[in-house]
DNA sequence: CCGACATATCGACAAACATCAATATAAGGT
DNA sequence: ACCTTATATTGATGTTTGTCGATATGTCGG
């Protein structure tokens, strides 16, 4: 699912967001775990509404597991976005960036 | 001048801002010029606003001469902070970006 | 089935933002 | 000095967006 450049910074043009997205590198984590780690500083639907807006611009992947759904940063949509940022908006420096599809394979 | 991720964000998360951004890539233009390139589509006084916010994120460059005002993209801004987001949210792909200040030299 | 739990959705509200018309500032040219 | 051109600023307006409280949906255990 493929996002342009302007949906993608709108994803992450916010605080909180950027604060979840932060929280879920490398590590699987579901709502009330995010709740827990944002310390009060915004409630339970807020943070749902921010995964949907993380989803809907692919940042973030999904695993239900019974009545809770587990989220983790899209690392390579991430890279992926930023690359296409580089390669729209600064194309004298394009070539130090590798294309994500001419990595070989990907610890995931 | 260092921008925050965030800010570097919302700099960039407009429709009209990037289309201005594509004009003032690799080239200098004035305000009316980039009027024009816009065929009308936003005026000039919306074009300034938008140009104030893109120096304020340092994300432009300016050459003034004259009563006119001279933009053109900060493509090494673009790739600190496409770079910086790829450390911060992918860092498992952070070795495919070489680091801006590991470049010999840039032909801007 | 029912109650407890996890998450999503809805409606309301305020703040942020993009846009414009009108005006201000400023720099040349005549 | 005056007019013109180039850009910035201001004030108003409509839209988008972040946030919350309340409620709905869905799932599990008993």
């Amino acid at each position: 699912m493929n996002v342009d450049s302007v949906t993608f910074a709108k994803a992450i043009a916010d605080d909180t967001r950027q604060e979840i997205m932060k929280h879920l590198c490398c590590v699987w984590l579901n709502v009330s775990d995010l709740v827990t780690k944002l310390e009060g500083r915004v409630n339970q639907p807020t943070v749902s509404h921010h995964l949907k807006k993380l989803e809907e611009a692919n940042l973030v992947l999904v695993r239900v597991e019974g009545r809770q759904r587990f989220y983790t940063l899209n690392q390579e949509q991430m890279t992926i976005c930023c690359g296409m940022l580089v390669r729209r908006f600064a194309p004298d420096y394009a070539e130090n960036i590798v294309a994500i599809d001419a990595i070989p394979a990907v610890k995931a």
